[in-house]
DNA sequence: GTTAGTGCAAACCTTTTGCAGCTCT
DNA sequence: AGAGCTGCAAAAGGTTTGCACTAAC
């Protein structure tokens, strides 16, 4: 990584869209756009707020989740579930970036970005199938990766010899 | 609609597939089976528990939610979210239909399923490019139907002569 | 100076858990 | 008979709300 903030133009681009909607840009709320915006992760709001505040201890839990609220109805994020893989929280990611599904592995909790054309084959059918105005589009695909598919084989063979270990989902990496 | 069952053939195959894994078949179970089975909408765990609850005034809320992980774990319902339209509750379908994608209008709650090939194409490329085994997929389309584009066109107008009045979102239909 | 935004506490909604008793097979 | 399932009560997890105070414009 080089030492320029790799976000710069980006953020500039959130913040432009905000004053046009008469939206404040308050101290916490920049904090927490440039977490959402350069963090590389798909943050939940817990997570979120955790970051912040290291870098402002007295941010409070509500105004991460008033923000994302915010930010989820200017269409400036996408609030995604990860096929609740850990928990019925929600992750969040922005905008900027072309429409991709997400690939969840349901053992060790990884998650791909798969970006390609039927995606948005998938989208212009829709609008002309049905006559519809897309604001928002998910696909989320849950299952096992290459690495945790052998990991797997190997957990059952185990529990078919041990029949006394029930078949417990393991752990995340 | 002719007055046979139209669920008899489908009902069996999930009650068979619930035997192979050792599960009972008590009565709350047959009641909530068919509901799931029969009924043509997508219905969260408190509107299956309502509609239970009339076959089964005893019918333990609880018994619902234990009853939707189970077939969700076996497998034999899918879990949507359908893009929390209408809170952050879950929805459940059965599993016997063919995959498609839930186009959600977000003004009047409507749902309609979309069968096409960029589905299945999607599926095959993310086997093939990251090696993956699917066990679930999920795609969820939010937008305005063509009824209500038109409806919210008004509306928007509507609020332009009026400033008084805040743009709230609307009801459902 | 106004009005939007924040922090705090408390409420809320959906879902899960512990446990005693009941029921399918 | 006995494991599996149910109902009840209570808790948990994630998110929202009411209100007085604060800060951005």
């Amino acid at each position: 990584m080089s030492s320029a903030a790799p976000s710069a133009e980006p953020r500039n681009k959130t913040r432009e869209s905000l004053k046009h909607h008469g939206v404040r840009l308050t101290r916490q709320r920049q904090i927490l756009l440039d977490l959402i915006d350069n963090s590389g992760e798909h943050l939940d709001a817990e997570r979120l707020f955790q970051l912040a505040k290291l870098k402002d201890p007295k941010l409070n839990r509500v105004t991460v989740y008033r923000t994302l609220k915010m930010l989820k109805e200017s269409g400036l994020v996408d609030e995604l579930d990860l096929m609740h893989q850990a928990g019925d929280q929600h992750f969040y990611e922005t905008r900027l970036k072309q429409e991709h599904a997400h690939i969840i592995c349901l053992r060790c909790g990884r998650v791909e970005e798969f970006f390609g054309e039927p995606l948005q084959k998938l989208r212009r059918q829709v609008e002309s199938h049905f006559g519809f105005q897309i604001m928002l589009a998910r696909t989320e695909i849950g299952g096992y990766c290459a690495h945790c598919q052998a990991l797997r084989a190997q957990e059952m063979r185990e529990v078919a010899e041990q029949p006394a270990l029930p078949p417990v989902r393991r752990k995340p990496l």
